[in-house]
RNA sequence: GCCUUGGUAGCUCAGUUGGAUAGAGCGACCGCCUUCUAAGCGGUAGGUCACAGGUUCGAAUCCUGUCCAGGGUACCA
């Protein structure tokens, strides 16, 4: 990374200097908006007020004092720094010698994470907001094994409670609808709320029949919850796998009752005295630890909150990692300072239960916003990849900052496919990998009357080998101004790849990835429109094609983090 | 009321701990295919960074207040 080069030079430069005070000024190296002032930039004006002197003259003292192989020049408080072309050689280099590795690092040093995304209830099929965390999470998970973390991946299955009920009630209604009866869901409005009315437990409640046989008249309703639980969870695992997410493990909420984990944590705050009854129920303190109120724990009626057993579950997985992250939905936002509260409460360090809240999704139909919920009739996240295609679902999903609400307009989502900005930069990929094929297939030249056979630019062996000797830039010194420059970004864009990772991974955000792919598909365009790879002369051919080498090998790389294919023809 | 996320070009959004002339995509308009994929490239137009104060050599960014929008504020999950 030239950019900790820099830093590093400018650093010591400053420290010959000795200007007091100077030590606790943190220096940053950017990236100039005009690619004429440099590659690299670092502003030294905050120096000013501890140098008592004006930027410029910092900036000059600077230069004075620095060691730098390369061109220099001083804007104002800005000093400019240029890559020689060795060095740009060396970014190419590096990228074909480390192959897919180009870009990791060992930020997270084996740090053990538990990245807990989805964990739907098994209630119904996935709808749109599921799908942001699904390929989110994936994508981060993906993007913090690549910076060195030990990542798993969990979805907790909330496969006990209430719901399970509510859903072997509707299951129950189905199926005796199935088999002929006049059964009906409830009409009154407090009574429905307790019912899943969508179609979708209709081919749930003819495979029950087919494989249980019931009579009408002698229906288990636990064995209808249990039926319908497996079935909906088996639909969801289906399409998870199929959209690209793959979990370490499914995490019953059950079992956390079964084994009695829930009643276990829950006697553990009794006896640290972080518990009380009031109005019959059990209360955690958990206003001890900074929450607005104190919470249930035990309802009058002896049933567990919600919050028991995610107590236990959350307590469980501090015992299995280092670090616990979680995408929630903003719509959980008020939950944090609870779940904080109990793992301060149980004696784990809070600070290491990082949240990372999702702003939701609106579904945008017929221009009309159209609020999310499963009872209804609406659009799952099924229907969204069979009409738009995985790659384009997950991208979107991924596109835009975890704090921003996304509105994903169906209808434009269907019809602009054209002008999608993942078939921006696949088609990208797919035009890099055509120059290589075209690179060592035969060819024929049609420019004279008899159509003459010619062998190919290179040979297989040859294009390997053009990774062991990347100089790049020197045989790019062509007449052609535009081909200089667009070659030059191309390659400083590689270069920076190396950091975009490393922000990308510290603010937990897989979205950087998006527009560092569209950017560095942009700046492979330029390139193809403003430099000829084939059928030029050879020291330039090997060198553009050294290139392309290595921009296809980067944005595999990007588009591998993203969970998004690299199609080699489009 | 309180907590929280936003308000930047016609639309959707970037803008990394305060720094160079505030950027990208889409949409609009004008150009570019005999040669490696035109799902592409070049160009033009488009801004009071919600508003008002404050801090600073310097503010889209930090502080205070106001306005607007989403989410939360359960002995639901």
């Amino acid at each position: 990374m030239f950019k900790d080069l820099v830093l590093e030079k400018v650093n010591i430069a400053v420290a010959k200097l000795g200007f007091e005070g100077a030590e606790s000024i943190e220096l940053r190296v950017e990236t100039p908006k005009n690619p004429e002032f440099g590659d690299f930039a670092v502003n030294v004006s905050p120096l000013a007020k501890v140098a008592r002197m004006a930027p410029f003259l910092i900036a000059q003292k600077v230069v004075e004092n620095i060691d730098f192989d390369g061109d220099i020049n001083i804007v104002a408080g800005f000093i400019n720094f240029k890559l020689t072309n060795g060095q740009q050689n060396s970014v190419v280099k590096k990228v074909l010698t480390e192959k897919e590795n180009y870009g990791s690092n060992n930020f997270g040093n084996g740090e053990k994470v538990l990245l807990e995304y989805v964990s739907a209830n098994p209630t119904g099929p996935f709808h749109i907001g599921h799908g942001r965390w699904a390929a989110m999470g994936s994508s981060l998970s993906d993007l913090m094994k690549f910076s060195g973390y030990d990542v798993a991946q969990e979805f907790y299955i909330n496969d006990a409670g209430n719901q399970i009920n509510c859903l072997a009630n509707s299951l129950k209604v189905r199926v005796l609808q199935e088999l002929g009866t006049d059964a009906q869901f409830p009409t009154d409005e407090a009574e429905i709320k307790n019912y899943y009315t969508g179609d979708y437990l209709i081919p749930v409640a003819k495979k029950y029949i087919e494989e249980k046989n019931p009579s009408a008249d002698n229906l288990d309703i636990n064995d209808l919850g249990s039926f319908a639980k497996a079935e909906l969870f088996k639909l969801q695992e289906d399409l998870l796998i199929k959209f690209g997410v793959n979990f370490d493990r499914f995490y019953s909420e059950l079992t956390l009752h079964e084994s009695n984990r829930v009643g276990e944590v829950i006697e553990e705050l009794k006896q640290k005295g972080k518990t009380y009854e009031k109005d019959g129920a059990l209360w955690f303190k958990s206003t001890e630890y900074g929450d607005d109120q104190d919470r249930v724990l035990i309802k009058a009626d002896g049933a567990y909150t919600y919050l028991a057993p995610d107590i236990a579950y959350h307590d469980d997985k501090f015992k299995r990692a280092d670090l616990l992250l979680n995408i929630w939905g903003a719509d959980h936002h008020g939950y944090i300072p609870r779940m904080k509260a109990a793992m301060e409460a149980l004696g784990h360090n809070s600070d290491k239960l990082e949240v990372l809240l999702g702003q939701l999704v609106n579904l945008i139909i017929n221009g009309e916003q159209t609020r999310m919920g499963k009872r209804k009739k609406m659009l799952t996240l099924g229907d969204l990849i069979e009409d738009v295609g995985v790659d384009a679902t997950r991208f979107w999903m991924i596109m835009r900052s975890i704090d921003t609400t996304l509105d994903f307009d169906v209808d434009l989502a269907k019809s602009s496919s054209d002008d999608n900005p993942v078939f921006y930069v696949q088609y990208a990929h797919a035009r890099a990998c055509s120059i290589l094929r075209t690179a060592v297939e035969p060819r024929i030249d049609t420019s004279g009357e008899n159509n003459e056979h010619l062998a190919p630019f290179f040979t297989k062996e040859q294009i390997a080998s053009l990774a062991q000797n990347p100089c790049v830039m020197a045989a790019l010194d062509v007449d052609d101004a535009r081909s200089i420059a667009s070659t030059k970004a191309l390659i400083m864009k590689l270069e920076s790849f190396e950091s975009l990772i490393l922000s990308a991974v510290k603010s937990r955000s897989p979205y950087m990835l998006c527009r560092y792919a569209q950017e560095l598909a942009s700046d492979f365009h330029q390139f193809y429109a403003t430099s000829r790879v084939l059928n030029v002369e050879p020291d330039l051919m090997r060198a553009r094609l050294t290139l392309v080498l290595a921009f296809r090998q980067v944005l595999a790389t990007t588009l591998r983090l993203l969970g998004v294919s690299a199609p080699e023809s489009m």
